[in-house]
DNA sequence: CTTTAGCTTTACGCGCCGGTAGAATGGCTA
DNA sequence: TAGCCATTCTACCGGCGCGTAAAGCTAAAG
């Protein structure tokens, strides 16, 4: 509004652009016209072009996309996480990946949809954990067991609020529609392992939907307070949270099978 | 912007104030000037004016202004559970008691201030339930189960939203400090019901921590989940809970002391 | 009748934020 | 070299929503 609006690039387009996340590790720059250093030979050889497919290239900056696309992702649950949805602009998400909003918008179509990719990432390891789950051959306790611990570690990762939190209400009829159906899912699952110990005998007789509830509830929790670098991971609070519903609170008569 | 400005009242103001919600059930109508029904010779008897004190009238009214208060309150609890803290406009809230948003702002100073009383309304029940609780002469797992009960039904209210999903990130530093002394003090009232029944052996030796974060958890969520008009109360959920808490899921030898 | 005090309204200011237009940049291909 | 395509930028728009100024209405008090 006050200054003049420079309109051509006076040359001080030096900020280190990094769209990607720590874990991926592949930190593709920005390209940014700074000077280059020197002829530049590419370290990486140069995949023998020309042979093979002429869309080789091409394929490789898709990869990259993906690869950026990720980190906004990413980039978009750490914020959600620490800020909340509503609390968090797109401007912010920009800023922390050192990138202008415009760029987001070229990996996502919106915020909504940010909010949404990240509930499926973060939905995704749980049902991983029930594919696993039922490959196992055990009792449907120690099945059960294993899905929480995973659920646990899940809800305690960089996508658990937005997984666990993800509200209705600030999303589409059909997004919300697509997040209902993957909650069910994971709680029938859960019930159904609850039926399935009840009559394998691992499970005392319990009300399936209410104990699936309670237990995913305690679970779901964790996302409002747990924080990275505490004690704990969330597979070990999961875990300590089946020492509890294992056992009871009851007293019990020494079993002690172990 | 289009119209022009009608600065004196046109006559068209007949839209019905209403500013209590139901339980409350007074139905204070906030002056209109509707055309007056007759010479209008108000029902209620004139309360002795003039003899007694000359204060009657205006104490009168100031206990008024809390029922309106009251009723602000509850009516941004409602719609705060229902759409959720960001997507409910003041406007929407003084839409909801038909009224303009500067009356709302006249019994409130802001937003803010709203999620915050709603919160003290929540949880005021349950630290009432640990007072009653505390009297009670019971074994400790009894007087967690009565204060459980309690809990639940408080997460179930109207104001379970606002209580439990009160989000930092959304108040101002001190109110979110009173926030969280408030949350810690039901945590520790939890954890020290754990730690007596330990002792007294009427409760199964656990971690105190953990285990008030796996009991407290599965109810707070309750109020992701729960709708009124729900087939149970929240005190009944918090019966089923309990009963899968106290007897845990693996299958015991049958005790059956009921 | 006049004044005062309580309550409600109309009308508006203003900042923030989601989202977009369109230009610039630079590597790759022809 | 010329041109294309992917990517990123600068600059902007529009609207929503919090909060306020100031005036109007009513009933009671003087």
């Amino acid at each position: 509004m006050v200054q003049g609006r420079p309109r051509v690039n006076d040359g001080r387009r030096d900020r280190p652009a990094i769209l990607t996340a720590e874990p991926i590790a592949i930190r593709t720059e920005m390209p940014s016209n700074r000077p280059k250093a020197g002829a530049q030979i590419l370290p990486l050889p140069a995949r023998e072009r020309s042979a093979a497919s002429p869309w080789r290239a091409s394929r490789e900056r898709l990869h990259d996309r993906e690869v950026k696309r990720d980190a906004v992702i990413r980039a978009a649950a750490r914020a959600f996480n620490r800020k909340g949805y509503h609390n968090t602009s797109l401007d912010d998400i920009a800023a922390a990946l050192e990138v202008t909003k415009p760029t987001v918008y070229y990996y996502v179509s919106n915020k909504e949809q940010l909010l949404f990719e990240c509930f499926v990432a973060g939905i995704e390891g749980i049902r991983a954990a029930f594919r696993e789950a039922r490959a196992l051959e055990a009792p449907a306790r120690e099945r059960l067991k294993a899905v929480l611990r995973r659920y646990g570690a899940a809800v305690a990762s960089e996508f658990g609020w937005c997984m666990v939190r993800a509200e209705d209400q600030d999303l589409s009829p059909d997004m919300s529609a697509h997040i209902k159906a993957m909650k069910s899912e994971i709680d029938q699952g859960i019930r159904r392992l609850l039926r399935e110990g009840v009559q394998d005998g691992s499970i005392h007789p319990c009300d399936p939907k209410m104990t699936a509830f309670a237990l995913a509830g305690s679970l779901n929790w964790i996302a409002h307070w747990y924080r990275e670098s505490q004690s704990m991971t969330g597979a070990e609070i999961a875990e300590a949270f089946i020492a509890v519903f294992e056992s009871g609170l009851e007293p019990r008569p020494q079993i002690s099978s172990e």
